[in-house]
DNA sequence: AATAACATACCGACTGGTCGGTATGATGTC
DNA sequence: GACATCATACCGACCAGTCGGTATGTTATT
């Protein structure tokens, strides 16, 4: 078991991802990170000159995380690239079922914190962000060719646009605890990207 | 013109709005709130029992700012209230060209980082949220009615919808240090709208 | 004179970060 | 294979400063 042998600098970033996602960038001591990781205050500055460089280590973290879980789902397998698309949204509608903890973007609370005061957490944060969002650019572009759809936005500004979507259905339910409102906006999307895609936006059973 | 009269608990207030805005509530401290408002440290606590006290008094006083703000806009005084919906999401879409500390959200900023940890000013932000979202329930349905628009969507739904767009947008603004992803992603609502309301996506000349 | 509204001085807990030190293992030399 | 040398990983006591909050005033208003 690679249990104890875990370089505490990993177990920082785990720790960094789990607790900074919880209680956001600046509520989150090191003190706090040392003893959720099992790891002494000595080792955190050993492998991190200061509390703001876990936090871009956490966010490269995020990235490699967030492209790994979605591009290894289930819904890839879809033959057409719009299929793909869509099970990517419904997958993430699905997630806003479960705990608050296990859906919000690390990311996207760090940045709302950081952006005016840390520029080297906000930069981190945008490639984090960006970096997962292009990812979706491909299907949709191709998605667009297999079913000849124009109109006047790019694939880029609808992936982007996702990915907005999601954060705001992420604040939206951190503030209602545990209502539907961030489903039903995650709904509003799906039933966007359908019309889109000239889709009828409820779909036949 | 009560300028000079204006208490020490409006000026903490106003403070707390104009610096929770940019720098978040956790890495704000009470020192620099009351340097902002130009008031001593036992004032604020004469008025607040608590920081966090400050941060609900915020969070009342932006609901009503921003109630004030967008339901005495020009675009209030169209008669369909469909123009009245749009006006709105134009307008907000429009302010998203201006810097970015004047058009995020004191409350979008402020649930990120207490919605676990501070029960009281998760709440304060909800009702917040909620009570400036609903202010477009009526126009909503009106509009429906009025354009005979049916579909499987509430106009809570969509009024709350177009809150999380709008809060997804600022997070892309702040992470894209003044890129357009934010304005392209309200284009993106707007179009929805549009669609939902069977409308060209694109407004003819 | 009583009360609300402010001001000043201060407290202990906690903050991010430092620093002298150790344990372990790789590398080179003979 | 023995030994010196070096580098990395890690430890935990400690520091100066900051935090939210309190205690005890002084001043304005009624």
């Amino acid at each position: 078991m690679a249990a104890r042998k875990a370089p505490a600098k990993d177990k920082l970033i785990a720790a960094a991802v789990k607790v900074v996602r919880e209680k956001g960038f600046n509520a989150t001591s090191v003190d706090e990170l040392c003893a959720e990781a099992g790891v002494t205050k000595g080792a955190f500055f050993h492998h991190f000159p200061t509390k703001v460089d876990l936090g871009i280590a956490a966010a490269d973290a995020w990235k490699v995380h967030a492209n790994d879980l979605f591009g290894s789902a289930p819904y890839m397998d879809h033959e057409d690239p719009f299929d793909r698309l869509l099970g990517y949204l419904e997958f993430r509608r699905d997630m806003l079922d479960g705990p608050v903890a296990e859906f919000t973007c690390l990311v996207g609370t760090m940045v709302q914190e950081s952006y005016d005061t840390l520029p080297a957490l906000r930069a981190a944060c945008h490639a984090s962000i960006w970096g997962h969002a292009l990812t979706l650019v491909d299907d949709i572009e191709a998605a667009r060719e297999r079913h000849g759809v124009t109109g006047d936005w790019t694939a880029e500004s609808l992936a982007l646009h996702t990915q907005a979507v999601l954060q705001g259905a992420f604040i939206l339910a951190k503030a209602d605890n545990g209502g539907g409102a961030a489903r039903d906006t995650a709904n509003h999307l799906i039933r966007y990207v359908r019309m889109l895609f000239n889709l009828p936006p409820v779909p036949m059973e």
